[in-house]
DNA sequence: GCAGCGCTTGACACATTGTCAAGTAGACTC
DNA sequence: GAGTCTACTTGACAATGTGTCAAGCGCTGC
């Protein structure tokens, strides 16, 4: 909206420091922990669900997520680059898992959080075709999948979900993570 | 807590099916939809993680989980267990997606929430580790992983949420998620 | 000096959860 | 038939959170 982008940064980064630390928190919390008004917040911000999804692109845009990109896509082939995408994930999860898991939650009552959360999955699949069409193009996929259908695939593993269950709930170390999902991503897509 | 049995079930009825259509509601619409006040909800439940908790737990003893249990513990070899367990999960799942869902959802904020859905899953999980280790037994298992590993394995991938992502979000048909999954899974166990 | 922008202050409506106290209707007992 | 107990109702309340509104204040640029 309109507003001082500075206060805004500064919301931004409280936002993105609270959440990392304690998960949802409410308006006056961040408010607080940015040094503002709760009202500087609307002055910035039309609603909850606003800030949430401006702290995701704040923290995709202030974090490692595009030198990551450039990595996968400078592998020298399919398969490597979906070896990367795995590694991206277990690098990039840590810093949006928070986040992500307060949108995910919201998302079952905001039909606006919804909507937009479906907007960047649908980002991030798109990601994981152009990853396949790679793969394809390079005859090392197995032919039992469709492109539609590895992409699914691919999509699913690759999400937060299965990193948060198996990194936060079983406790896997990010080598650990990496090291199985390349294995069994790459056995799933490449085959025997 | 006390109260008429009969009432308890009605609330719970009332909450399965509300949740089933509707996602999240509110204590409120539940006895509304149950027919009773909504003060009686707090004489057969504590609070509303309580009612989440017994509201799954209804659907469990009341639908088709016990049979389906029987059927994969009656596979004639750990492989075709694993595979059966597959089908086990696309056939529950719709079931109780939405409960666990708001369940999810609530965890983030109500330790007691995400103290009896972290039981749940250890449960789910020991279910993974039995056939794991009768997938090992049979000498199918392939050496790369250990027993933990795989067990971690295919409990996140036979998660609600691998599961919820595919079928809800990419709209796939419980036979395509059925014949994928078990490829998958056989061929990251059981290797090439 | 003053106009306007950015933020503050304090209030409000509304929804939701959980609690409390008093009341009621029916069944069961003596 | 009077009394009692149980299960539920009714209506109120505190606490917390979101989003809105109106008035005010301070600094900057003209």
């Amino acid at each position: 909206m309109t507003g001082n982008p500075r206060t805004r940064e500064r919301i931004l980064a409280a936002a993105e420091r609270l959440l990392a630390e304690r998960g949802p928190v409410s308006m006056g919390a961040i408010a607080q922990a940015a040094g503002v008004s709760r009202q500087a917040l609307y002055l910035h911000f039309d609603d909850r669900a606003e800030l949430l999804l401006a702290t995701v692109d704040h923290i995709d845009s202030s974090g490692p997520l595009a030198e990551l990109r450039r990595w996968v896509s400078e592998a020298p082939d399919g398969l490597t680059a979906v070896a990367r995408f795995v590694e991206l994930h277990a690098e990039y999860s840590p810093h949006i898992i928070e986040v992500a898991r307060t949108i995910d939650a919201g998302r079952l009552t905001d039909p606006d959080l919804e909507a937009a959360w479906s907007d960047r999955m649908e980002g991030r699949r798109n990601a994981c075709g152009r990853l396949i069409r790679w793969v394809a193009e390079d005859g090392a996929l197995d032919p039992c999948w469709s492109p539609d259908g590895a992409t699914d695939y691919l999509w699913s593993q690759t999400s937060l979900r299965v990193w948060d269950d198996l990194v936060n709930a079983r406790g896997w170390s990010r080598d650990r993570y990496v090291t199985t999902m390349q294995r069994t991503v790459r056995r799933a897509l490449a085959g025997p």
